[in-house]
DNA sequence: TTGATATCAGTAATCGTTACTGTTATTGTT
DNA sequence: AACAATAACAGTAACGATTACTGATATCAA
């Protein structure tokens, strides 16, 4: 793949790179607007396909509808909210025992998994009382 | 929730509950057209929906673009080939642990979780060589 | 049997995403 | 520094999955 620069990938890339809550194409297309006014949600998604293919970065599908973006390439632990939809990373490595496992049970090749935990956020946990 | 019979509703439970590989609302609808000529596609997702709201049927987020739909409520892994991208089921008992362990590192509530093993499928192992 | 209303088929609208178009920016080469 | 070659751009149209709306039909309790 022959990549030329572009502020407008390098921006993205920087903005994904700051958060830790893994946000939507069109939140990134919000925040990076405010440096680049005249950034089209186009170019955002063309970008954040071509940064993935790269492999600089990776995209979640951990919620369904709308896919989410990390720039922590590493396979890790998601967790999401049930109440409010925020996507946090859970700090635990992996427990690659578990593929083993499925492994003896699978006639095909498990690679990886992929685990999402859900339950109430410390946020809204603190809310309900 | 006041639901009334409907013999559509009845069919795509039916259909479902025969299935173990999770088709999305397109497939049910061509399915299910077998015997009901001129439903409506709308009428499928309204009531794939219903019966998810009831808890009769789970949603599956297994593979990003389209959801997929289960008959079996209750909380499995699954197997997203990354050739062929069927989805299977695999037929090991939950690691509750897992959630044990997540729960020390995180100041919310974990309830759950859901896994998602990913590779080749026997099928696509086998049209490799 | 009737009346209230959930459900229907059909279709229009919405949402996230991708593809297309003519223009601009980057980059290796003179 | 000027010059192509072409990747990337902004803007917009198109797409696929899903949801919402409409007037007609089916279910069901009284």
């Amino acid at each position: 793949m022959n990549l030329k620069y572009s502020k407008q990938r390098e921006a993205i890339k920087t903005f994904l790179m700051s958060r830790k809550d893994h946000p939507t194409a069109d939140q990134i297309y919000s925040a990076v607007r405010e440096q680049h006014p005249n950034i089209s949600l186009g170019t955002v998604y063309r970008n954040l396909a071509l940064l993935e293919d790269v492999g600089e970065i990776q995209r979640l599908h951990v919620n369904g509808n709308t896919d989410r973006f990390d720039a922590d390439v590493s396979n890790h632990y998601h967790f999401v909210c049930n109440s409010c939809g925020c996507v946090q990373d859970i700090p635990m490595e992996m427990q690659v025992t578990l593929s083993a496992e499925a492994q003896k049970l699978f006639n095909g090749v498990i690679d990886y998994y992929t685990a999402c935990f859900h339950g109430k956020c410390s946020d809204c946990k603190e809310m309900q009382h």
